[in-house]
RNA sequence: CGGGAUGUAGCGCAGUCCGGUUAGCGCGCUCGGUUCGGGACCGAGAAGUCGGAGGUUCAAAUCCUCUCAUCCCGACCA
């Protein structure tokens, strides 16, 4: 047996992946499971990560113009029964608030009271109580297009819960837009689900995949919901990102009518998008390793950590001297649109503790300094992609420099392993009988990873879909925009159908 | 909401079957010292309503009843 280098988190991918996970996670310091069922606390290293993601996206919107607001956490149950579709998807997961106060109950507790008249909803998406904005804020075709985004967090009574991928209560932005016409509605539809992609691939290192959902996927009380789907290092499919054109069912709904240009009244055309604090979870499952976390620069709450090796006083207060000087290199700098945030690890831990601590924060860049270094004006630097031991003595004169192209290289390796790993594990399939093979694992009791995208025709029927969920628990994740017509035979049914779409296991 | 399991120190566990001194162990934590470029070591120390309530008993972490919570597997979902 050869010996196996000792990794930082246990087990490993190919041992159990979804303990896996939650190892990373928490040797990450990112979140952890509160004590109020199935809500997390988002630690300081996770949230810099998502006022990351808020910071770039929020950008982002305001260049396509995007204004943010605020609504009400609560809506009123009457708001919310007026449209059909959208009940029925929410209704199972709500938690609804039915009295105002509480008393002493005379035992030294306290009763709830008060009553309320109509009881509130804590929203677990805010398309009615913003609707009911909408409808005073509209009048004429002058007021459109109406462009509102809003960052909150909402509610989903979920009875099993994953840090960060599904959690009773989460973070998220919902952007809402009112148009005059159907085609503006499905062109801002369009633009946001771009958005998304592009920020996915620029700042989350994260390729994603543009699609539409099927009827039996999409959004309660939507026309039309596309997606941008991404592949996790366990071969399942993760929804990073929604952008719904809603048609008139909302603007009916809440009464969004305004004057057009003919003098007519008529009911305005709606979109809603979002993503989520579920793109931690995508970071995580697309980048990191048997080491820990593994952050994009661009993302990264901080991008280097520098490590002082020292074995008396003597040598610390040299060594922390010069480290001091080579942090103030970086006091200033940014990479790209990104300040650069550098940390001095001088805490009396041993040198390989700190490193190791480093590491399953997934830091990219790790500069370790010691006596050896300093005396020929020179660092040990290490990078995140790399292999833990794997450094390189860099003269301090250039460094900055180097960095800097380290950061843009870990970046763009990142994307690119992400890229490979979704195209080595996407197949196109057109037989039944290899469809079912290749998502089924070949340990039933333990399933080793398997599976991965399959590119395969349907004909069209939610019957074919619901066998193939049923049978396999693999779903059509989304029917991609640069589908190319092409004739072929369902893959449940034999049906003609006009072109592929994506199977996969998801989350 | 159905099936299975588990609640003992901050975390991970042993002890429960077969009741019996002061409830242990590892990690972490605190203090002191030696260390520090592949995950250090030595010494000392603090820390527990044994998930909760009731019962059986001279005696309960251990047996009985009820209850609460969490985790896993299903069904449902961003």
């Amino acid at each position: 047996m050869s010996k196996q280098e000792k990794t930082a988190i246990e087990p490993t991918r190919e041992q159990n992946y979804a303990e896996w996970y939650q190892q990373v996670i928490k040797n990450a310091d990112l979140a952890e499971n509160s004590d109020v069922r199935g809500c997390m606390v988002i630690k300081p290293w996770g949230y810099a990560i998502w006022e990351n993601i808020q910071r770039a996206l929020d950008t982002m919107f305001r260049e396509t113009g995007h204004r943010n607001a605020y609504f009400p956490l609560f809506i009123p149950k009457s708001y919310f029964e007026k449209e059909a579709e959208h009940v029925e998807g929410f209704a199972k997961e709500c938690a609804v608030v039915t009295h105002s106060r509480l008393e002493d109950d005379g035992n030294g507790g306290l009763m709830v009271a008060g009553e309320l008249t109509e009881p509130l909803i804590v929203r677990p998406t805010s398309e009615t109580i913003i609707g009911a904005s909408f409808a005073k804020w509209v009048n004429s075709y002058r007021d459109l297009p109406l462009l509102i985004n809003q960052w909150a967090n909402i509610v989903r009574w979920e009875m099993r819960t994953r840090l960060f991928l599904r959690t009773a209560e989460f973070l998220w932005q919902e952007g809402h837009t009112v148009h005059e016409t159907a085609e503006d509605a499905m062109e801002e539809t369009r633009k946001m689900l771009e958005v998304y992609a592009r920020f996915a691939a620029e700042y989350l290192a994260l390729p994603v995949i543009m699609g539409e959902k099927t009827e039996g996927e999409k959004f309660p009380g939507a026309v039309n919901t596309y997606c941008i789907e991404a592949m996790m290092q366990d071969k399942k499919a993760l929804q990073a990102g929604t952008s719904h054109f809603l048609g008139q069912n909302f603007a009916k709904s809440s009464g969004i009518k305004f004057q057009g240009r003919n003098g007519e009244f008529e009911f305005a055309w709606t979109t809603s998008w979002g993503v989520s604090t579920r793109l931690i979870g995508a970071l995580i499952m697309a980048h990191s390793d048997d080491n820990g976390l593994a952050l994009p620069p661009k993302i990264a709450p901080s991008h280097i950590a520098i490590i002082p090796i020292y074995r008396d006083e003597n040598e610390k207060s040299s060594v922390l001297a010069y480290c001091d000087r080579i942090q103030q290199l970086f006091a200033k700098e940014y990479f790209e649109d990104i300040k650069i945030y550098c940390e001095l690890d001088d805490r009396d831990l041993t040198g390989s503790e700190r490193n190791w601590y480093w590491i399953k924060k997934g830091i990219p860049i790790r500069l370790e300094i010691g006596p050896r270094d300093i005396e020929s004006d020179a660092v040990m630097m290490a990078r995140r992609d790399k292999e833990p031991r794997d450094k390189q003595s860099v003269g301090v004169n250039n460094l900055r420099d180097y960095v800097l192209q380290s950061l843009k290289d870990i970046q763009d390796t990142y994307y690119q392993r992400a890229l490979s790993f979704r195209e080595a594990n996407t197949v196109q399939v057109d037989d039944n009988r290899k469809f079912y093979k290749f998502f089924t694992a070949k340990n039933a009791e333990t399933p080793e990873i398997h599976g991965g995208f399959a590119e395969s025709h349907w004909c069209g029927d939610v019957a074919c879909e619901e066998k193939i969920k049923e049978d396999l628990k693999v779903t059509i994740r989304c029917i991609p925009f640069d589908a190319v017509e092409v004739e072929g035979r369902c893959i449940c049914c034999g049906k003609p159908s006009r072109r592929r779409v994506i199977f996969a296991k998801s989350y």
